[in-house]
RNA sequence: UCCUCGAUAGCUCAAUUGGCGGAGCGAGCGGCUGUUAACCGCUAGGUUGUAGGUUCAAGUCCUACUCGAGGAGCCA
């Protein structure tokens, strides 16, 4: 009797007899013979049908299948080159067809390019799709590595709250819901402020959960539901943080490019690219990256892409700097010690040079941007008052947050990691709203 | 919030200076023993986003609105 096996694990019973279940992804019917591409969740895989191995009715049956009925396909594994599907090069001659359930013959995902809206509208539908099913392959993969390198390292999973009392980093707009008694509840933007409490019980923590922006950002790289990572460290300075990153950020490459070749192959990803992907990553200061922005604008003779460089020191990077400092390396850059008046008021000022803070972002290359951004986070309770002071914070939101630096401060550090920028990074695909299964994005909630 | 672009068959798109709304895919039927988004033949499929306006004549020009997109700002 054979056994039901997933596709992810064909190469293994090349000759046997097998049971798959899933449905049908495409049929060609090519007279007396009959191609069934079957997915089943675990991949992609190329069945045949030949009339004479069948009897009538069922080849019948196969040769009217709509596309996504589901089935159980009894058949034998042989191994050819000409055969499509993820990963590919196995096919299954079809013994015995079951079908499940027929679909009804208007599916409105066709096998070719769709436009944006429709296939936001068809999200449900559309994640079914080779694309779609890689890239949230891959997205899973960044995850699982990502908990397996910090777990490994000696970090702890702390679940931040999602409901938060107002204002936590004061610039950002929030989600706003009502709640109970207490007045408004906000949806997190960062679980940051908590943990760095946790580390004064644990050491080294993260959290990894979603995260709520309600500004009305319309870019290929904003959701305003998405996917953070947010470590923090005790004990840890700036220079031990870029070490943290450059590590974690090394693991995840290497592991997608080894549990998800056959995706990142299908996506036509350039493998070479993430091959070379392992720290050390290179660190530029903010003055040198300034230096060369504003050498840069200067030489530009382009009227159009002069004005999108326009640059001086103290600004932050628009999208089209990052793009230019990326340029400089094949790898992910480091970029240190911002002005503190673009950043959030909880960043270490750097020694002797107020006007600058201990932050660091990290650059994707190819043109992806920011991926992650952190600082080691200012451990002196009256420089901390004083900051939240001059930014016209509420001082009693903030009190067992200045609590955590009266009894026992330590210098530390975190940072925040975009799943959805790193998946789309990884992927080579030009927008986040593919590398999150269901995108909310300022004009969509549906489905 | 601002700037720019777009909306035509289920989907992706054509339609010349304002002059009879088409094609491919998808769907249905038939054909084909190696298809890769197969191919060939036939069939069905339309209130051109909405509301006005200009004109002998509007998919095309004008006004307003609706919906969407990607860029700025802000950020991961």
């Amino acid at each position: 009797m054979p056994s039901h096996i997933p596709v992810s694990k064909i190469s293994s019973y090349i000759g046997q007899d097998i049971i798959l279940k899933g449905w049908v992804y495409n049929r060609t019917d090519k007279g007396k013979l009959a191609f069934l591409l079957i997915r089943d969740g675990s991949g992609f895989v190329q069945c045949v049908a030949f009339k004479g191995d069948l009897q009538p009715e069922t080849f019948d049956l196969i040769t009217h299948l709509p596309q996504e009925s589901s089935v159980i396909i009894t058949g034998a594994v042989r191994e050819d080159k000409r055969a499509p599907g993820i990963p590919g090069g196995f096919e299954v001659g079809i013994r015995d067809l079951q079908v499940v359930q027929a679909a009804d013959m208007d599916y409105p995902m066709a096998l070719k390019d769709h436009g944006v809206d429709f296939a936001l509208d068809n999200r449900h539908l559309w994640i079914r799709m080779q694309s779609q099913w890689a890239i949230l392959r891959v997205r899973a993969a960044v995850m699982t590595a990502t908990r397996e390198w910090l777990n490994a390292n000696g970090f702890f999973e702390m679940s931040t709250p999602i409901l938060t009392p107002a204002a936590a980093e004061g610039t950002t707009t929030l989600f706003e819901t009502e709640y109970f008694d207490e007045g408004s509840a906000y949806l997190a933007q960062t679980g940051q402020l908590y943990n760095e409490a946790n580390i004064f019980a644990f050491g080294k923590v993260y959290c990894f959960g979603p995260t709520f922006r309600a500004e009305k950002s319309k870019t290929r790289r904003h959701l305003t539901e998405f996917w953070m990572l947010e470590p923090e460290i005790a004990f840890c300075d700036l220079d031990g943080l870029m070490d943290v990153e450059e590590s974690l950020l090394t693991h995840i490459v290497q592991t997608a490019l080894k549990e998800c070749s056959a995706e990142l192959k299908f996506l036509n990803r350039d493998i070479s690219k993430l091959e070379s992907m392992a720290g050390p990553f290179p660190r530029m200061s903010y003055d040198d990256a300034a230096k060369y922005l504003i050498d840069l604008y200067e030489k530009e003779t382009d009227p159009e892409k002069k004005e999108l460089l326009k640059f001086e020191w103290g600004m932050d990077f628009g999208a089209p700097h990052e793009t230019e400092l990326t340029k400089l390396n094949e790898k992910p850059l480091f970029v240190y010690g911002y002005p503190s008046a673009v950043k959030a008021f909880y960043m270490e000022p750097w020694p002797d040079r107020p006007e600058v803070c201990k932050s660091v972002d990290l650059l994707a290359p190819e043109g992806y941007g920011e991926i992650c951004g952190g600082s080691e986070r200012m451990s002196d309770p009256d420089k901390l008052l004083a900051r939240i002071q001059k930014e016209g914070l509420p001082e009693e939101a903030f009190k067992w947050y200045l609590e955590l630096r009266k009894y026992g401060s330590v210098p530390h550090s975190g940072f925040g990691m975009g799943v959805e920028r790193v998946t789309a990074w990884i992927c080579g695909i030009e927008h986040v709203r593919e590398a999150i299964p269901f995108p909310r994005t300022i004009k969509r909630i549906y489905p």
